[in-house]
DNA sequence: GAATTGATTGAATGACCATTCAATGAAGGC
DNA sequence: GCCTTCATTGAATGGTCATTCAATCAATTC
């Protein structure tokens, strides 16, 4: 995070330490060069740490790809959990928190994104995601379903069922990401969250903008 | 295609057919293993050839992955541009023809999609896709931006730009494939279709249904 | 300030893979 | 039936990479 000093790094650093410094390095590694092309010595040169050290902090290569997916994942469910569990906020709060870690910039850049999409891309690793992180989706799937069926219960107002607006909501979000990822000049994250908030309006006839 | 006969394969065959057989059997083992675990064993294995053909027919591996993507691509494409083209189809039968084609079964099973986002994934397959296929993608979205402009245009209304309704589709296209890839049990190419047809109908007040 | 503990290093190992190529085999022209 | 042409084969080559491990080094304890 920060700098200690500007010439003395200490040589030695809590384990905790140098696995987030080489999960970082790995998510900067992937993003550049993919999963196939990020090997322990791109990792960890980018970590400005030797090669053994990926092999000392990390049982294997998988573990340290798993732990990456998995810190991304704790890192998004962070951004809206707490506020979906609120009580005192209102459905449509709660809906547009889910929105907007979507298209957070903590999350939604490209660099970020970039890892996303190595591991849904790769057959080998789509399955570790799903046991790691699959649930996190459907979690987050029940979630928005719920609040849509609550927004339209209040109005009794019922073009599309809950469930409709949920699997779209999920398209949308993976859909948008991966434009943004891939064509930045057309694709930007505050947009993408705008219109998405306008389907929302159009569908539940609620103020998302 | 179809079984010459039962035991007698000829030996050899043409070069198109060859080039064919191994861009089939290099979807199968990008879908199986992923882009990284297919090797030029494997495939020439998946298609019952020795392994010395696919550099034989292909300058090199990444020729043969380049060659397997712009398969896909056309496959794609053909599937909605005549359409598109014909002059007396109206504006929503050619949007229509769109948006059948991005789930057709043809092209959205999960075999193929599992390829497309293999290269949508892997970072320097992603440029490799870019250069081949990224003007492909911006020509449909520019077809649907002005086919919106036209509906809409002949209703005179105006709730969002078709420009707007091009990006929302781009995203859902998107979306919608990676989910029906990632959870088969709660996303299939028939109701995905039929939601995007929704939410058409609810933007430019169309019968898409 | 020795001794212990735990982090760090990078050369060595073994596995896997794309690519090459010399040899083999089939098919059709003559 | 011989010969040319072209497809096909798979063993050999060279390179890359994850992983191991014996040696080194820093920090902490006593």
């Amino acid at each position: 995070m920060s700098e200690i000093s500007r010439t003395k790094e200490p040589r030695t650093a809590p384990p905790e330490a140098r696995r987030k410094q080489l999960i970082e390095a790995t998510i900067t590694a992937i993003s550049k060069h993919g999963i196939a092309g990020t090997t322990l010595t791109k990792v960890t040169q980018e970590a400005g740490l030797s090669l053994g050290l990926a092999n000392f902090h990390f049982d294997s290569k998988d573990a340290l790809l798993t732990a990456t997916l998995q810190h991304l994942a704790d890192e998004h469910r962070a951004l809206w959990i707490d506020k979906s569990r609120q009580p005192d906020l209102s459905a449509a709060a709660k809906l547009q928190a889910i929105v907007n870690a979507q298209f957070h910039p903590k999350v939604c850049n490209r660099r970020k994104l970039s890892v996303w999409f190595a591991f849904f891309g790769d057959t080998p690793h789509r399955s570790a995601y799903l046991r790691t992180s699959g649930e996190l989706d459907r979690e987050r799937q029940r979630v928005t379903a719920d609040l849509c069926a609550r927004i339209i219960g209040e109005r009794g107002y019922t073009i599309v069922s809950p469930n409709q607006v949920s699997h779209m909501l999920e398209g949308l979000f993976d859909g948008l990401w991966l434009n943004i990822l891939m064509y930045p000049d057309l694709f930007d994250r505050n947009t993408a969250r705008d219109q998405v908030n306008a389907y929302l309006a159009q569908c539940l006839k609620e103020d998302f903008l």
